[in-house]
DNA sequence: CCTTGAAGTGACAGGTCGGTAACATTCCGT
DNA sequence: ACGGAATGTTACCGACCTGTCACTTCAAGG
């Protein structure tokens, strides 16, 4: 009893919602299995059955998060289909929003947490930051930003560096000035050159 | 035996001194009492005679992490007295040096261990990072910079990204490239307007 | 009906955690 | 040389940790 999250879907998915959700709000470490089984309405052996260690339900914890990382890119393409800028407009939007909701990015905070874990998460953890580079980059490409690399960088430092502050300094903090600081910086990069608009040739904008 | 930290000094410096390496290595919940005392060459009866409790030691380890950074601002000033702009530079070039040597901001990496911390602790780490935003919007505003508290959350942001970024995707990552996009954000803000035109004066500089 | 397999239960191993008590020893200023 | 303070040693506590055990319940499907 006293699950925090009601029994309903098969067990396996009740103690990955509630370890994700326990993880984030108590911290990796902060989280033992029994309070996992205890709040997900169901108990420890039935926890280990469908995952091999606490290692590997963190790891299918952050794969989970990757999945709805995913959702957000393709919320993001939907919101202006063949309009990059437009994108990158939701996209900060949708970073901001989620800088009050969440604590920070599970995938750095399980950086932070487990500076020894071992290999798979880190490699799980390093592959998914590869992959938002690289979904972010894309954009600012497509976008028509000469300099589309250095800008998703700045943007990613921006948002990563906005998610932990927030952490340490609350909503007050620096982090509260995250879209005003990323939307100057794409106007910066902008006016730098974009081939499609200012100057420059557009050598492949993906039909559209 | 086998402390990492030759027994000099008196205990309770080789305790803090211990505590905070090993708090940076392994974390800081990754890293017992009895670890500490061990490893500093002493025991955990000595350690618990000069540190009430756990959290007590580690706010004395942020204490002297806090006197650390004011010493890194002391030597930022003196780099170029009275050069504010000159002063952003070694800044940017010690932040950078750094990131490398360290694991990331010992203060934003106990807020997101420790979610639920004490409340001496997070006042701790919420107090040391206003000091920080002020003493870098500090110089922005010498440097003459019209929008220097702007200007000093985007390099806040950005030095915050690197430092947990680092922790999540290595050295190859966008850490990588904190510099650069460091000095973009100046010298966009630099042109964006400074009172005495381009990068000169600090208006009032008590004549030194 | 009976079989099968997933899920639940309580106990427990083996270890580490932060923290304490009682006592022995060493150091150092006077 | 003395006495008090600082330090070291050993043992211990209760709580929590991950992980495993044997066993029971129960519902679905043939």
């Amino acid at each position: 009893m006293s699950g925090s999250v009601p029994a309903t879907g098969r067990p396996k998915d009740r103690i990955l919602g509630t370890a994700r959700s326990l993880f984030r709000k108590c911290g990796i470490r902060g989280t033992g299995v029994d309070a996992i089984a205890e709040s997900a309405g169901t108990n420890k052996m039935t926890l280990y059955r469908h995952f091999q260690s606490k290692d590997a339900l963190i790891v299918a914890c952050l794969e989970d998060a990757a999945r709805d990382a995913e959702e957000l890119w393709r919320t993001v393409e939907a919101s202006a289909p063949g309009e990059p800028r437009k994108q990158l407009d939701t996209w900060i939007r949708l970073v901001e929003a989620g800088l009050h909701h969440d604590r920070g990015c599970e995938f750095s905070n399980a950086a932070v947490e487990l500076p020894e874990a071992c290999s798979v998460v880190r490699d799980t953890i390093a592959s998914f930051k590869r992959t938002q580079r690289e979904r972010l980059a894309g954009i600012c490409r497509d976008a028509g930003i000469r300099e589309a690399d250095r800008l998703a960088d700045t943007l990613g430092l921006m948002v990563e560096g906005a998610r932990v502050s927030r952490q340490a300094s609350g909503d007050e903090g620096p982090s509260s000035r995250f879209a005003d600081c990323a939307r100057m910086a794409i106007d910066h990069f902008a006016l730098q050159g974009s081939p499609g608009i200012a100057n420059a040739p557009a050598e492949n904008q993906p039909a559209e």
